[in-house]
DNA sequence: GGTGTAATATTACAGATGTAGTTTTAACGG
DNA sequence: CCGTTAAAACTACATCTGTAATATTACACC
């Protein structure tokens, strides 16, 4: 029963600055936002907070400030979103999202080389 | 400038009703959900009213009821809703996703074989 | 034409999210 | 010790979603 994992756009960028940077207060998470978004410093400090009432994040303190810790990887994340989306939009199916990315025109051209490569890797590595 | 078109889950089943049917009233699209869920009529119409608002549907009046149409196809929404997830857990990388997919313990074992042929065949089409 | 009744429309409310102002608290410097 | 002042905590509010009860409207039949 690992965590609900789905997470809104802001949520993300949140998680994400998180994930590059290992650990950071409030005050850095707001600065990396800023490159992208123009939101006052208490709006990250309430959503850092929700996200840690959800389990998503952890903290401990230092001096006067939290230093906020992921609490879910990059990865489990992905896992989750994309698992969401496959069994909401494709009925569980995920052959049918890779179906509907090669034909209905999101993937071309070059792309379909490399994740033709990255298929074949996977099925070698799946014989042995 | 197409429709926001990113819908919770509910709202996906009702118009995954919408789409099967071609048309529906609110009498039917309920009584289709009943097989998953178990809610109210009244439910059901307030959803449909705020698809309508939100211009993914559409109805018109027949005798005293509300025949509603789909205002948007199922392939736009996933589109949508694909490029949404894209965008926002693979910072827009088609390939990325893919290689989660293969890589990442999601898709397993003869679906990878089901999704080269995909490939191969998207590739010759591409030729062409 | 009045009435029953089935439909739709309106109202309601809780939880999540985005956004941020205001208040409290506590560390640091003197 | 004590005051500054920077953090965090609390409060606020709009919007969206899920859920549904209640109110209103309008056919359809007598």
């Amino acid at each position: 029963m690992s965590k609900d994992v789905t997470l809104s756009e802001l949520q993300m960028d949140i998680m994400r600055v998180l994930w590059q940077r290992g650990e950071a207060t409030v005050a850095e998470v707001h600065q990396d936002l800023l490159a992208h978004r123009d939101l006052a410093p208490t709006t990250v400090a309430t959503m850092l907070s929700r996200l840690e009432k959800r389990g998503l994040l952890d903290h401990r303190t230092e001096g006067r400030q939290y230093i906020y810790l992921p609490q879910v990887t990059e990865g489990e994340v992905r896992r989750g979103m994309v698992g969401d989306l496959v069994r909401q939009v494709f009925r569980g199916d995920f052959k049918a999202l890779v179906s509907h990315l090669v034909k209905d025109n999101e993937i071309s051209g070059d792309d379909l080389d490399a994740i033709r490569a990255l298929i074949e890797d996977a099925e070698k590595r799946e014989k042995r």
